[in-house]
DNA sequence: CTGTATCCACTGTGATACTG
DNA sequence: CAGTATCACAGTGGATACAG
């Protein structure tokens, strides 16, 4: 009844629910948001001004699939002008302590990558 | 001579780098690969059979990418029929550490965020 | 202020066929 | 076996205008 002698393997199913939250936390803004609000909660427009180059229409994108996740709480205020605070969950921010230790390493190691590019690009040009 | 008294903020050009690290981390199919290697040296061949779903194009492409980033080191055998070795680099070693950190906290908590998703579209649904 | 709605360009990915 | 070339397509992201 194929009972199957399993090496200790972690690389089925598991890895496309993997992927899946590595897609969350690979998209283009994700991350830099969610080390934004890593420190305290902040408005709408606070987070734009932060984060560098953002849309309106990618910070509300992001933000919702950040909500979704249930990683980013969102608290309207009913006033007028409205007024919208964004604050990590405690999901969230138990995923920061992994997401900095990629941040440290990619810190640690961008100039390391930068020059591979660099060889790799020139040995490219003479082929 | 605008000296300002800086706050400990690493969240200027350092973020602009390490998005692009984590665009790399954070493709499709890069991760996979590299956990693949993880354990020791693989031919394309059986990358690809290990890699469920990748189509040779991709695994072609990414492999590049990696290549070119210095975290995988790729010797070409002239036989023939060719035989191509792909291995991690010490950088690509050093690069599973945080991968696996967040991979960790990745399977434990995906039941955490699908709970949510569905929280949010039923709310969604329900508008 | 905090969104939503369009439109569009670009990129990533897959399918398929072909080559050394 | 290990690629490369080509095509087609969906998803992502940016610009802009509009709305509550």
């Amino acid at each position: 009844m194929d009972v199957t002698i399993d090496k200790p393997r972690v690389e089925h199913a598991d890895c496309r629910k993997v992927s899946q939250v590595l897609a969350r936390v690979g998209d283009k803004w994700s991350v830099l948001i969610v080390m934004q609000l890593a420190e305290g909660e902040l408005r709408f427009s606070e987070i734009k001004r932060r984060v560098n180059g953002i849309s309106q229409r990618m910070l509300t994108l992001t933000l919702r699939g950040l909500e979704r996740d249930g990683l980013v709480t969102r608290t309207i205020y009913p006033t007028v002008p409205p007024r919208v605070d964004y604050a990590l969950s405690e999901l969230g921010h138990s995923l920061c302590r992994p997401v900095m230790a990629l941040g440290q390493w990619a810190l640690a190691h961008v100039d390391q990558i930068d020059t591979a590019r660099e060889r790799f690009d020139r040995a490219s040009a003479a082929r």
